[in-house]
DNA sequence: TTGTACGCGTTATCAG
DNA sequence: CTGATAACGCGTACAA
């Protein structure tokens, strides 16, 4: 391409000092004659000049870039967090650089270090739960903002997540109002996602305190790229008792469609003997046939509070205790519309 | 957060010259004695040193960056093609950098002006449809590839997009043969979105070819955010002709929801009397009763494909002829699960 | 009102 | 094998 225009170009080209020319630039008027000021306008409008955000950023010893981690890109849920932390970003004139750690922790530990390399001014992961280390280490150099995920640490970290445990054990009380008698836990590997855990451990305890199910017996852990397996057990867990109303209770919106493809493709209908709820309330669940009840919080909202706590933090530069942001979640009661 | 360490702080901890230390941070061992080298390693690793990629860049002219402007985060298709740029980039050593417009032109525009100034050393976008003499300026100036939509221009760009007429017409053809007298087309406002107005177009022309109807009469275009007009438009198609076999024919996945949601809320069943069919493939689809017939590419793939593109303009920057891929896109013929 | 000169952290060209 | 030193593009004391 084109060889790039400096200031020096400019500087030249209007026959004043670069230091005239970034007077101008930076928008330092006060002293500068009329005459200067709109001769540089000129130029600089004629050579499409664009200063170099590098070499401001190494002068100033600030990049204005925000690094974001994010576990699985392809996720809608990725999608809408972006679009938060983006908005606030804009906002207070940073720029957004995003990672995708495609599910891997190897790819999101290199990714830390991608992002201390550039530098950027501060972080927020959506971890894959696995880097642990690298994260806390992070921490140490650049403001960091843990978005919806979170992990077991000596340290505390700034934080925006959601209510996981009062929302499912209070959709399990919910439920068993609803009539339900059995109930059962549908979940991808749970590994070390916190999200994950935190709704399988307090289904664990409404289970046992709502539905007198015995622990971890309706828990089944799922791989989410085999629908076969997901039908096995969505029959196991049918075919148990088959005369008492039951609920399958999942634990995100990908595990919500797979059982119910998984149903379909093995003449499942849900039914007010057969009900399904879950994590996730994404905008087509409202209009299936299933009666889906979902329990979620605005991944929008949750992206901002995550950009505005982490710039609370690179401009205060302050060392106020963490802050741990607990976002509610919402229910979303749905019934069957199949008819009978 | 601490003072940043600098390739100095580690000469003189090492009692060596930066140079030295330059050369061993790139790998550059050929003239280094052994002792060095181990000392070096391990003072680097002491000291957690990050070399400060700004700086890099600019003695290099080259950010490794890679700016990416993407008309609405928040639209799962978005993050798809993300995840496919990502991809890529990751593989080339380059990181992301990405800007929602939030379908706003003006936005866009501020876009382009902030990857300029970072400099970025290519760009993808996937515009509004609204910043056609910018991105024609900014095309002068750094590699850029179109995404999926594409803009009238004295200039060609290079650009990945889908077979949008095609796949329309063919559909028409196949709804036509399925047995369907009367369609119609909805889209929000189409503006200056290529893919939408390509879809129109290819559609107005089917419908004229096979279902004799007259240019226009069957378009609808409607206000995403009202369900009413929504409704209302599709009430008012189904009345015109009610004895007839229809279809509705969707712009995109959000359209084809919007529309089924509508015809929810007016106790508007489809059936082998009414049928939908529409543009993008998502993962939901598959499950509903109404028995979406749909029409998709692979996004990721999409993405993957721009960047690949991009890189090769980057890399070997030659001035070979723009490039223009098209995709293929797929249908995937499904009919309603209602029984009667 | 304007200009000179230095430094930000790095790489590369020389010279030792 | 190693080290000064000059860039890269910009901002800013300090000088004029």
């Amino acid at each position: 391409m084109k060889k790039v225009t400096t200031i020096h170009d400019i500087s030249a080209r209007a026959g004043v000092s670069i230091t005239t020319v970034s007077r101008f630039l930076n928008g330092n008027y006060s002293n500068m004659s009329e005459k200067t000021r709109k001769r540089l306008e000129h130029i600089v409008q004629e050579l499409d000049y664009h200063p170099n955000s590098l070499a401001r950023g190494l002068k100033s010893q600030s990049s204005g870039i925000i690094g974001c981690v994010i576990a699985d890109m392809g996720n809608p849920f990725s999608a809408l967090l972006l679009k938060g932390i983006q908005t606030v970003c804009r906002s207070n004139g940073y720029k957004l650089m995003t990672l995708d750690a495609d599910n891997d922790s190897l790819l999101e530990k290199e990714a830390y270090k991608i992002l201390l390399d550039t530098p950027v001014e501060g972080i927020i992961c959506n971890t894959t739960g696995n880097a642990a280390q690298e994260i806390e280490s992070v921490s140490e150099k650049t403001p960091l903002v843990l978005a919806d995920r979170v992990f077991p640490s000596k340290k505390e970290f700034d934080c925006v997540v959601s209510d996981n445990e009062n929302a499912t054990y209070d959709c399990l009380r919910y439920l068993r109002n609803q009539g339900y008698e059995r109930i059962a836990f549908f979940s991808p590997p749970v590994d070390a996602i916190s999200t994950r855990r935190e709704r399988m451990e307090a289904f664990c305890k409404g289970a046992a305190d709502f539905f007198n199910a015995d622990n971890g017996s309706n828990v089944y852990v799922v791989d989410p790229n085999s629908m076969e397996e997901t039908a096995q057990m969505l029959l196991d867990f049918i075919s148990r008792s088959p005369s008492s109303p039951a609920v399958l209770f999942s634990v995100n919106g990908e595990m919500t469609l797979q059982l119910i493809r998984a149903a379909k493709h093995n003449g499942v209908a849900f039914s007010r003997e057969l009900g399904i709820c879950g994590f996730d309330d994404w905008p087509w669940m409202e209009v299936t046939e299933q009666g889906i009840t979902s329990i979620s919080t605005d991944t929008v909202t949750m992206g901002v509070k995550c950009a505005e706590l982490l710039f609370e933090r690179i401009k205060n530069k302050n060392s106020a205790p963490t802050c741990r942001i607990v976002m509610q979640n919402h229910r979303t009661e749905r019934t069957t519309t199949k008819r009978f």
